[in-house]
DNA sequence: CTGAAAGCGCTTACAG
DNA sequence: CTGAAAGCGCTTACAG
């Protein structure tokens, strides 16, 4: 331990370790890379044993300049902060993890910058892949079809691309998640959510409305943060015919509509039913619990690092199944 | 735009620079770099005029190579899903940015993995400092203390350590929200937060008490977690002697916590009181919303971050006042 | 199976 | 004020 504190300054190289193990340090990069030359055991052992000994961690830089890639992978996210993206940047990190790489996350809500720098910014750093949680303009969409490493969107709504995009299946999830309020008997039905026309959600409660012979109801488009949703809540509580039920399209959107509804007095689910988007923590320990239609963060984050390892994957879009996970705000229990 | 999409992909190194501006490399990273050499104005402008018109962006390997130093800062966090880690994460993210630095967070709840093991890697990815947002073992401090490069640990309680460190004032945080609680007139006040005997907020929380002349009341250990709040909450519910308020350790622990009394049919404030720590956006958006203690998130990023640039800051702890933000769930309005 | 050597794209003494 | 050149620590054809 102490040993390979005091050797730590002066920084151990590959040819430290190539003198130590009496070999070239060549060998000494074939036995770490596992090639692209094969090595003899016993030489192999004594080159692992030199990288005991000595304490040796390859220079990051020095490789990265080499190969022209670094392990790092890179993540633009608008907001880490926000609940759902915080999960799925630790599931991301976690998947690319698991393949021995490094997560590198960049937020895109800072001022003075733009999408097209930080992707610059990021290639400039040799990064291996780039994940996008961001919905792009057509001008970032050309940039990166052509940044000469591989691209995956992630929490994307279907639609073509020029490279491999991936999400939850937002419509069909909005669709289960108002059905099951129209289970319940409710025939009042809002929608809180984006007014991106590229958000699906807003055409799946659309859906299960229309299949249900029920009038589409109120549609308030709010901002994806609690306050947006704070301010769809005041508008719904305080609106002439009050809904009778609301879906949300995220969970932090529904946390601000509860504390609304809550401020004006209502109760949920029994004068107002909630049910909303996405499946993180925070939905469990509402008030009430929300049911939620729930992503499979995981999942996605796992096949975008491998579409990230695979590096051709074809262009276009994935979907991926939501669940509902029920609890007590949309009256069930 | 499309010039630089064409251009990008057999990348523009600082050679093709310096041809294009008639110069020698070497004055293209004087310019770049702002030294270590003059350059005369006119010659300046071309080299700046060749890196637009080329579109050249430097490779950060190859200069993290040649300086043995990168311009990422590492980051160290337990779990960056936290509400207060998210956000305390992005503040230093935004502050790192600021001065041109870019945070590479790596999270320590993984498996298969220890925090020394994470360490290494970053610096063996050149990280120009280190920031650390966990309590650390001996031999990890050992560790920090002899890595060659500026480390700050951050979201520290007061102690003496080898490498600056700084924190929200705890003990006095605590104590205030506390005191808060006493003048509401409630003389049951629970603590529920962390086991560990360095975390101050508990003694905080008996500070308050003893000033007032009140008893100790429960004390409830709990994880820093949703789970950890409601479990706390079904045991402080549950009691023989319910207490009359509670303080929580953190706004995650309190929004466990009001599930659980939630769940149990208990109102807050009039059954059960409750003040928390952190000042996250989630408290504002409890049920009720949570009165808190404000940590100042910013500020202490920057300061880290300061630190980190200074490279030579004096070791020993900084405290940062907190702030009272008073909502319902104490019992005010 | 092993090694000598060129090359990745920067920075920075050193010399002019 | 400018430039030629060594060096950072790797990888990987190319030769043996």
């Amino acid at each position: 331990m102490s040993d390979e504190h005091t050797r730590r300054a002066r920084t151990v190289t590959r040819a430290d370790v190539a003198r130590y193990a009496g070999v070239s340090t060549a060998v000494v990069s074939y036995v770490l890379n596992d090639g692209p030359k094969p090595v003899a055991p016993l030489t192999r052992e004594r080159v692992l044993d030199a990288v005991k000994v000595l304490g040796y961690r390859p220079n990051a830089a020095a490789r990265a300049l080499s190969k022209g890639s670094s392990d790092m992978f890179g993540m633009l996210v608008v907001d880490s902060r926000n609940p759902f993206f915080a999960q799925l940047c630790h599931a991301l990190g976690e998947a690319a993890a698991q393949d021995g790489r490094t997560l590198l996350i960049v937020n895109t809500d800072r001022e003075h910058t733009t999408a097209a720098d930080q992707i610059h910014d990021l290639t400039a750093r040799q990064i291996g892949g780039l994940i996008i949680a961001d919905l792009l303009t057509a001008a970032e969409q050309a940039l990166v079809e052509n940044l000469g490493i591989p691209v995956v969107l992630i929490n994307q709504y279907a639609g073509a691309v020029g490279v491999p995009a991936l999400g939850a299946d937002f419509r069909d999830g909005a669709r289960r998640a108002v059905e099951h309020l129209v289970g319940h008997g409710y025939r009042s039905i809002a929608f809180i959510g984006s007014a991106s026309i590229f958000d699906d959600r807003e055409r799946g409660w659309g859906d299960a409305l229309t299949a249900a012979g029920l009038p589409l109801g109120a549609r308030i488009h709010a901002p994806f943060s609690y306050e947006g949703g704070y301010q769809a809540g005041i508008e719904l509580a305080d609106a002439a015919e009050r809904p009778r039920a609301a879906f949300a399209a995220s969970d932090q959107v529904a946390v601000g509509l509860l504390a609304a509804l809550h401020a004006r007095g209502l109760r949920v689910p029994e004068d107002v039913a909630v049910v909303s988007f996405d499946g993180t923590d925070a939905a469990e320990y509402a008030c009430p619990p929300l049911t939620t239609t729930a992503q499979p963060m995981a999942e996605m984050a796992r096949e975008a690092i491998r579409l990230l390892q695979a590096g051709d994957a074809e262009p276009g879009y994935r979907a991926f199944p939501t669940a509902l996970v029920v609890r007590r705000s949309c009256g069930c229990e």
